[in-house]
DNA sequence: CGTTGTGAAAGGGTTCACAGCT
DNA sequence: AGCTGTGAACCCTTTCACAACG
């Protein structure tokens, strides 16, 4: 069962996932993977296809029990397990991510926050003290946090990812428009680039005019 | 020259020109694909790959001349002009988008914010007065705006997209948990899904645990 | 009969490896 | 000799198409 799967299957499980939970009390209690396939905007063979790298959820000639398939994604994605994660950099993107609804409602709770900023240290922002940079280290490992959003300038991104990854974080989503070099296969960081990805719009744009 | 250029690759090049512009004015004016695939974190192959599908910058045994890959790449990135975008969805994330120095850097200016809540309708927020989502099509089509930042609520992301397009947008950036299902091919949606995201970080934790 | 599960085919992007210039 | 430019090979992901099954 170890197979390896890609990224791109996972955010989709993930909307699957959490397309079914806001039917979950409705009256019909199967979903065709045709159906869920236009709710998402994929294929539905790409549904079957994503599911079937984990086993066989559905009842053919009837489609797949929400409720069901619901329990296997939790297991699959890990839902139920609340995951602690550090933020670095409490910039205007940093608390925007601190108020964002969305790490809760997927399962995660972001716990210490750090930035560089002598004005920002020590003090008390949306309920978080602010660490210093420096003490990444001793509160992360002391803590056993294993996964960390970095919304520094780009500048202090490699910097600040070593600091993370010396102290145990094995996941990181960065973003600083650059990537991350490391070197340890136990490391994962996924790029968020907000602006290169606006730029690729631009180049759409431009190239259709 | 009219072959289908993949996202990745347009991302790729704004790396490439952001590295480049901050070697200028340095003393070596040549930078080999090598040099440059490090700096950047990919394969030197990589790199004269996404040039070549645009033309031959370089030269063979020396490299590129910095300067001058810098104007052809501003060229194909569409650099130089600034481009205008409306920004729907003023919440916490629209707001550090708004303050997000990234957009300028990278040639965009915020012209226009959207919301349909009416206590921020009419309101000045961070310079820009805010309009109410229906005036869209006004605001939209009379500014010859077509390009959009979407940081509404899922729930309402599909109709305000739609919105947008019936005005006359072309591209839009989505930050809502939620796949835009239009029909046009002359309208292009990139999704930016900061909790699926880490949801595919937080698999890879459980996965290798 | 309808829908899943899945091998095979297709499609797309990345890497290889080397011919071709400078 | 060194580095680019590039077809071919490779790999990964998506789509197809249909056998299997309730």
């Amino acid at each position: 069962m170890s197979k390896k799967i890609s990224d791109s299957t996972i955010k989709r499980l993930t909307l699957y996932y959490y397309f079914l939970t806001t039917k979950k009390d409705n009256t019909d209690i199967v979903i065709s993977s045709q159906e869920l396939a236009q709710s998402i905007g994929v294929t539905d063979a790409q549904v079957r296809k994503d599911l079937t790298y984990f086993g066989s959820f559905g009842k053919r000639g009837t489609g797949y029990n929400i409720k069901h398939l619901c329990e296997k994604l939790s297991n699959i994605l890990g839902v139920k397990k609340v995951i602690e994660v550090a933020l670095v950099g409490v910039g205007n993107l940093g608390k925007a991510l601190m108020s964002y609804r969305g790490f809760e409602e997927y399962g995660y709770k972001i716990k210490y926050i750090f930035d560089s900023d002598h004005q920002k240290i020590g003090k008390k922002i949306m309920g978080y003290t602010c660490f210093n940079t420096f003490a990444i280290p001793e509160v992360v490992k002391k803590n056993k946090i294993n996964m960390a959003i970095m919304s520094v300038p780009k500048d202090s991104a490699q910097n600040v990812a070593e600091k993370l990854i010396n102290s145990g974080v094995r996941a990181i989503l960065n973003f600083a428009p650059c990537k991350i070099i490391h070197d340890s296969s136990k490391v994962k960081v996924i790029n968020v680039d907000v602006a290169s990805e606006l730029k690729a719009l631009s180049y759409y744009l431009l190239s259709n005019k």
